[in-house]
DNA sequence: CTATTTCTGGAGTGAATGCTCCGTAATGAT
DNA sequence: ATCATTACGGAGCATTCACTCCAGAAATAG
């Protein structure tokens, strides 16, 4: 199998150098088998996608695994900037009502899709470990992101809480909703999808007006 | 294309009757699709689940397709004993509750499929439209079944809802949860899997909890 | 019985698959 | 300029794919 031989950035190699953007074909593949699946995708639809030879492809991925994980990594990094602020955000609440309004404002945009992790995870996780593996601890930075965000909550009197179990679980609950939502959006129920999405933000607010209600309720608590 | 030429039942047909029974065949088909997948699964794959040859594969079910087309409403037919008794049950939480166990034990049993509903959903869907409408249909069933026990639990009192829009929010949270939740187990993640069911159910508990606060507080109302 | 209908299973279809080989082009190092 | 090294692209590899054909077997109708 060959190897992946672009440079470490800032370093000359010897011989011609490759006369494409590696982000830009990484992108192209990303969208091709975000949208027709991993196995449905063929060389032959990724040569056309990308613009390249066959060589070149298993040039710099080395297999169409290869591509499929380059693929996913891209997705990853794409997914920072609906990520970081729930992990590292200033806000409590608010940071996670915008994460909502993100993935309802997605559904619009993109038609069938759904999310690529999701995909991923149904269709070829099952038979490949290190698939398998990406797409777990996204999942699992996801719910540790929404659960950042309640904590943060939390800690601003946002939420009435009664333990600490609360956070996990309701973050749990949050992001297998959100899988939920997105497994509707890829079989083509959009509509459903966003009622899917208001109906969370609603319980969100209701978690919210528990905590309003509890202040009003016990002042002297405070 | 070939036809199906089963006979109606108790009508006796000229000719040689099929040698198998089509119930056993297509279990064996489900059993295939839902731990490999639809485009992994080969015909030969097929072949060897059933017993049959290519050709009489073809004859009862006319394509791949067809196959997967009846492993899903044999798939159906299946969770009939899962849905039933939220649509139709005499209970209200309890139901709800039931459900929340049974799916709970799903995980425990079954490692890596998931649900066959949502696996072929992200899958094949996006690009067969009968597919996507039978998907489609029973996320809307498990919805509804959702629905019609929160509303039972509602007349008993068991809930304390502002509107009946709560009963569809609410249902479609759970809905999407519970797809959420599957397809975490189709990666593999059944300790996620479980403990995420683990927060829907605390999750249900505090709504039932809202409702008898509400009662304590305003007996007067009753 | 005979005639007819249907099913069975194995061999085999063309097409598509993922992937590789190799001659040539293009670059950097010397 | 020369050489070493790498990338490019098209032709082509063996394999697998979904699917079909056909000759024989097995059943029923009359």
């Amino acid at each position: 199998m060959q190897q992946d031989r672009s440079a470490p950035a800032g370093v000359s190699r010897r011989g011609r150098p490759r006369s494409f953007d590696l982000d830009v074909v990484t992108a192209a593949a990303l969208r091709t088998l975000w949208t027709k699946g991993y196995e449905t995708t063929s060389i032959e639809d990724l040569v056309q996608a990308t613009g390249l030879a066959p060589s070149s492809l298993y040039a710099a991925f080395g297999s169409k695994q290869g591509v499929l994980e380059a693929a996913l990594a891209r997705y990853d990094r794409d997914r920072e900037d609906l990520l970081a602020p729930l992990e590292r955000g200033s806000g409590g609440l608010d940071d996670l009502r915008r994460f909502l309004s993100s993935i309802r404002h997605s559904l619009t945009q993109s038609d069938g899709p759904g999310c690529f992790m999701v995909n991923t995870a149904t269709e070829v996780a099952p038979r490949d470990d290190r698939i398998a593996e990406r797409a777990n601890r996204y999942r699992e930075r996801v719910r540790d992101g929404i659960a950042a965000a309640l904590g943060r909550a939390a800690a601003r009197g946002e939420l009435a809480l009664q333990d600490a179990e609360d956070i996990t679980g309701r973050a749990r609950l949050l992001q297998a909703a959100v899988y939920g939502v997105q497994v509707a959006a890829r079989g083509g129920a959009t509509e459903e999808a966003l009622a899917t999405v208001d109906a969370l933000r609603r319980q969100v607010e209701q978690w919210a007006g528990e905590a309003v209600q509890l202040r009003d309720r016990q002042p002297e608590d405070r």
